[in-house]
RNA sequence: AGGCGCAUAGCUCAGGGGGAGAGCGCUACCUUGACACGGUAGAAGUCGGCAGUUCAAAUCUGCCUGUGCCUACCA
């Protein structure tokens, strides 16, 4: 252990260590579950980044909060797991292999499904690992051992066990009914992958149908014309006076020469428009409604890929988009355009294309989602889940009451296929676990499988079980579920964290999680969301190459409040940079001054300097806020108690206080006292700030001298914990007067721009004779500190002639200049505190000569104000004073 | 249309009924035996507006203004 200080570089250089300790790490297996260890179980399921995906600062936030979380636990003692994986992500990783086919110029159908699934697998093992490396870059500790993927083997397993038992109950039916259409990816997609844009452009065509039996018209309006095609009535209120003879008549549907009826429908708002509404059951949802009621026709006009088909006559062939022009130019033609108007309104569009939705009427299979909604919403009534921050659960509930059938078949390849089959002999149904090899009813093996795939979220909906080896009873299911907690993002509260709520109730017959934490989106430095096409987005994987990893975590964690988003900048990133830097430091000047040190020395039976008693004291309140935050999801209220505490009390003021004890080499017990406390906070705070910053804390506490308890990695130590024993209020007062008299001696100082190097005299008094004996025992300290070359402290001490005046903690404090300075500005100087003092006696003497204050406000209060009325009166007598003295000094 | 937030120093934000806080930025001085990715000191805010509750409001309540998001979708 020579030469330690030559370990360490003067600046902090993450890359290479990084990389070091993280491979430490796996190696000793740190991040290791084992079901039969010993220890209360901590458990969370990552939120499985879809294999598409490259690493953002939403996946950076989300892992690095359970990354503490994690090693927090860890080092409290606890048996954890933290579960990793991926998500096979269906649209999206389908959408990827798909490009890539464009880019030969094919299309999936040209290679065949079997092909395209082979070229989806083999795309996932080329670079499906990549987020995965990423999240180890950040410094991730899941149990990597453990790492599943929603298309795995066991994952399908459970995914087929739960749709086929779901259908044995009547959970799960198949019918034909409007449902959201991706023209573009060809596919189903629930109500949750509808995403609405408000388009400023859209229009509203006011269409003139005519009655069929010459009689007039009635006019209907419009956002999408070429639906008309498809229109099998008109439909208005029965109450609205206006069509009351109209109702049972026809209109010829133009263009189409269609006969189609008027029907009266409470669905139609008569203060809506002309109050007549045209239908079109297979082209909308509500039209669909309207339709089954009165049992109308329903024409398909459109195809899968959103091009008009042969229902629609003439039109057949033509995109939706060029239909709904030409249908437009017929239609004035015919002078049965009466009117277009500018309208605003919500168009929907696919979550992972953004090609707009069509209604569009198909066979689907659905989820009858009711009973599931209603356990899911009874485990967080009752609080068996707990959803933080606490506002979200209204949102939660919000969603839960008010949930629509799910519908979870998909019309594309790359998925869980459905496990159906269709008798082609007879005609029958066949859902089952295994594959079946002829039909039941008919024993004929003419068997063809469903073609569509399940929802992705279907899968994800099972991922705090399937992962952990369900339907199987495994000791990791027994151990772990459920889950201590869920940290994430709230976008993802419905599509995931509500199906695994219902599904974890449903399989599991218990909630998947105790709590539910949610976090808050990362922005950038103005609070916008960060895009590609904005410019301002700020690579997790740059700044680690740049700042460290550790700056990117303690960044993230300091300013990861509860239930506000974060806002992020370089600049910030780079000050907590330094903050790794400035630790960095604390640790080369205490590796440079233990070097002769014996780490197991003891603190027991040492006599401390007030500077150790108070460090200790200090580092013993942090040490309480930190697990008192981190037991409450509060990481930045962890970070900035330790931000603060290690710099601007250990740095700026413990090593500057102990710099003289470590120095001497006469009272060998004191510096060995000294080097004893300097070495145990400071490794106190590396484990204290390991689950922030593992890296830097890692690489510093392997390099202090250890003592034999020590274990392997900083990973396995022990979380400090609070200790009464330790607390030392007496210290920290006595500690805080010697602090304000250095400040007041510094702020003179400065104010008269007397440079540091300029040493001083100075002479503190004040009436208080036992405060003067505490102070005098640290004379030393405030001669060192305050740069001065003299210090006098007494009660019965005079001013000094020609002296600068302060006033700290009920001392005075003075500092004979000598002309030294320009005495203007020191008169200036206390003008301006003079000013200070009396706003501030102003307001205090107001608040105690008010009667109803004094009748009302609690003792201690009034308490409080009558010693700030004492203090601050004799400072506004001591400050006149002073400013007396110096004008007589300078004759003005 | 409903719901949820937010408005505090130039910027980004913390706090949450009894003396306005932090980081960055800014100004001045300083290479003092760890750190210039540093040290010391300083300037800077009627805590969005208007009412109300209270002895006391940045903090609680109501309204207003601005702003962000979520859910639903209206032909």
């Amino acid at each position: 252990m020579a030469n330690l200080n030559n370990q360490l570089e003067k600046n902090y250089d993450p890359l290479k260590i990084e990389a070091k300790w993280y491979k430490f790490w796996e190696e000793k297996k740190c991040f290791a579950a084992d079901p039969e260890a010993e220890g209360e179980p901590f458990s969370m399921v990552i939120p499985p980044p879809n294999v598409t995906g490259v690493l953002h600062m939403g996946h950076a936030l989300n892992n690095l909060l359970q990354d503490i979380l994690a090693r927090y636990q860890r080092q409290q003692g606890r048996n954890v797991l933290w579960m990793p994986g991926t998500d096979h992500a269906g649209i999206a990783t389908q959408n990827v292999v798909e490009k890539q086919l464009a880019a030969e110029g094919l299309g999936r159908h040209d290679v065949g499904r079997e092909k395209f699934i082979e070229k989806v697998w083999q795309w996932r093992e080329e670079s499906g690992g990549t987020i995965i490396n990423q999240l180890k870059r950040l410094g991730s500790s899941c149990d990597w051992s453990r790492e599943r993927f929603t298309m795995d083997e066991g994952l399908s397993k459970a995914v087929r066990e739960v749709f086929v038992s779901l259908y044995e109950k009547g959970l799960i039916y198949q019918g034909d009914y409007i449902i959201n259409w991706c023209p573009r990816c060809h596919t189903a997609l629930s109500d949750l992958e509808v995403e609405f844009e408000e388009h400023n452009d859209g229009k509203l065509w006011d269409l003139e149908y005519p009655l069929a039996d010459g009689s007039g018209s009635i006019i209907v309006s419009t956002t999408r014309p070429e639906t008309m095609l498809g229109d099998t009535a008109v439909a208005v209120n029965g109450s609205d006076e206006r069509y009351r003879e109209m109702i049972g008549k026809e209109v010829l549907l133009p263009l189409m020469n269609r006969k189609i009826p008027i029907v009266a429908d409470d669905y139609v708002d008569s203060e809506f428009g002309s109050g007549a509404v045209k239908i079109t059951p297979a082209h909308d949802a509500n039209d669909f409604e309207v339709g089954l009621r009165h049992k109308l026709e329903i024409i398909k006009v459109m195809d899968e890929a959103g091009l008009m088909n042969d229902n629609a006559g003439v039109y057949a062939g033509l995109t939706r988009e060029a239909c709904r022009e030409q249908v437009i130019k017929d239609l004035a033609e015919l002078d049965l355009l009466p009117a277009i108007k500018d309208y605003q309104h919500n168009v929907g569009h696919c979550y992972r294309c953004q090609t707009i939705i069509e209604p569009y009427l198909s066979n689907q299979w659905f989820v009858k989602i009711k009973p599931l909604a209603e356990r899911a919403l009874a485990a967080v009534k009752e609080g068996d889940t707990k959803i933080i921050p606490q506002n979200w659960e209204k949102t939660y509930f919000n969603w839960m009451e008010n949930i629509r059938d799910w519908c979870v078949s998909r019309q594309i390849w790359w998925g869980h296929r459905i496990p159906a089959w269709y008798c082609e002999d007879c005609g029958k149904m066949i859902v089952a676990r295994e594959d079946p090899d002829a039909c039941p009813e008919c024993s004929g093996t003419n068997l063809r499988q469903e073609t569509d795939v399940l929802d992705t979220w279907f899968s994800s909906g099972l991922w705090p079980f399937s992962t952990m080896g369900w339907p199987e009873s495994t000791a990791t299911l027994k151990k772990y579920y459920p889950t201590s907690v869920l940290v994430t993002g709230f976008d993802i509260l419905f599509f995931w964290v509500a199906r695994m709520m219902m599904m974890g109730l449903e399989c599991m017959d218990e909630v998947p999680f105790k709590d539910v934490y949610i976090h808050a989106l990362v922005r950038d430095e103005h609070g916008q969301k960060m895009s590609k096409s904005k410019g301002n987005v700020i690579d997790p994987l740059i700044i680690i190459d740049k700042y460290g990893a550790d700056a990117l975590r303690f960044t993230l964690a300091a300013f990861a409040a509860q239930g506000r988003d974060v806002s992020l900048s370089e600049a910030r990133i780079s000050g907590y940079r330094n903050f790794v830097n400035k630790l960095w430091n604390a640790a080369r000047f205490t590796l440079m001054n233990i070097e002769d040190f014996d780490p197991e020395t003891q603190i027991a039976g040492r006599e401390l300097s007030l500077s150790e008693r108070w460090i200790r004291h200090r580092l013993n309140r942090t040490t309480a806020e930190v697990v008192a935050a981190l037991d409450e999801y509060r990481f930045n209220d962890a970070a900035q108690a330790l931000y603060q505490f290690t710099w601007h009390e250990f740095c700026d003021w413990y090593l500057e206080l102990t710099k003289p004890d470590l120095f001497q080499s006469e009272d060998l017990i004191r510096k060995t006292t000294a080097q004893t406390v300097l070495y145990q906070t400071l490794e106190q705070v590396l484990r204290l700030l390991h689950p922030i910053m593992p890296f830097v804390c890692e690489e510093i506490w392997q390099t202090l001298p250890h003592t034999a308890a020590m274990p392997e990695s900083i990973m396995q130590t022990a979380f400090p914990a609070a200790d009464v024993e330790v607390e030392d209020f007496p210290a920290a007062a006595d500690m805080d007067q010697v602090m304000a008299v250095i400040t007041a001696v510094r702020n003179i100082r400065g104010e008269m721009n007397l440079s540091p190097g300029q040493r001083l005299e100075a002479v503190v008094t004040g009436p208080d004779a036992v405060a003067i004996a505490a102070l005098q025992k640290s004379t030393a300290a405030i001669i060192n500190i305050a740069r001065l070359t003299s210090l006098t402290i007494d009660s019965a001490a005079q001013r000094p002639p020609q002296s600068a005046a302060g006033l700290a903690a009920g001392f005075e404090i003075f500092v004979p200049l000598k002309g030294l300075v320009d005495f203007a500005q020191e008169s200036a100087r206390l003008a301006k505190e003079l000013k200070k003092t009396e706003k501030e006696f102003s307001g205090v003497n107001n608040k105690l000569s008010n009667e109803k204050f004094l009748a009302k406000a609690p003792p201690q209060i009034i308490e409080k104000e009558q010693g700030k009325h004492q203090e601050l009166s004799l400072k506004l007598e001591k400050l006149k004073t002073s400013i007396k003295t110096l004008e007589q000094v300078t004759g003005s």
